[in-house]
DNA sequence: TTAATTCACTTGCAAATTGCAAGCTATCTG
DNA sequence: CAGATAGCTTGCAATTTGCAAGTGAATTAA
């Protein structure tokens, strides 16, 4: 969704407010995925059609750089590109406020605290 | 979309990852708007079916609650609680990666700088 | 006291997005 | 050369979003 001329929040929201952009964000960034196949792991399970779509949106977006992967040609690697490191902060804030009000739910459903991501 | 067991960013975002929830909290907790048609002037132009039902859902999940107005008493009092006001340091990141990035080409677009919201 | 207006929705329906499963192409491995 | 693998694409159903019109209770205006 394009929004000019609103207030950053929005300008923001725009770009990444969805349900996978910042999931992808999140992997790419933290947990240091770089290939199609490891992104499709993470266990919100993303289908590959999303997925595809979100990494040619997140490249348009200039927040991933993709080439190819010189020892597996049929690979493509995916980095974060500064403007993307420059969300850390907002997934630093939004894991402490899940942290502090979502986990508590299923600390009593699961109380096996598995690994972050 | 209900992300149990998940990391707490994904579970963040099961709550916050849509194109409207974010909007009117930011609207309830900066912008102080407190009623309906208060929150449907934004120029986002969120739809009043849209609206009326993030309201449901963000009090569902006790991010706002309600109460009627005592001087009119077909109007209705949103009001963010303390689980939403702690959004705050998300929404200010959310605002200083919105301003750094994606300003620039509204600027151009349109150099009179509007109020934020 | 009645009529018009306002507020907060609700409903119907079209359009867009998401989700699932299967398939496809290029590359690589045995 | 055959099968496996990586990164998609396609088709289609389900869900979500968006627009416009309508509803009912409360309020204000005549």
């Amino acid at each position: 969704m394009k929004r000019k001329n609103c207030c950053p929040i929005a300008q923001a929201l725009g770009v990444l407010g969805d349900k996978w952009s910042l999931i992808v964000l999140r992997d790419v960034i933290f947990g240091k995925k770089r290939y199609f196949n490891d992104l499709l792991a993470s266990p919100e399970k993303i289908s590959t059609n999303i997925l595809a779509n979100r990494l040619k949106t997140l490249q348009e977006e200039s927040l991933l750089c993709c080439c190819v992967d010189a020892e597996n040609r049929r690979s493509k690697i995916y980095t974060p590109t500064e403007k993307a490191q420059d969300l850390v902060p907002v997934l630093v804030e939004l894991y402490k406020w899940g942290e502090k009000y979502n986990d508590e739910v299923d600390k009593v459903d699961n109380p096996s605290q598995a690994e972050p991501f």
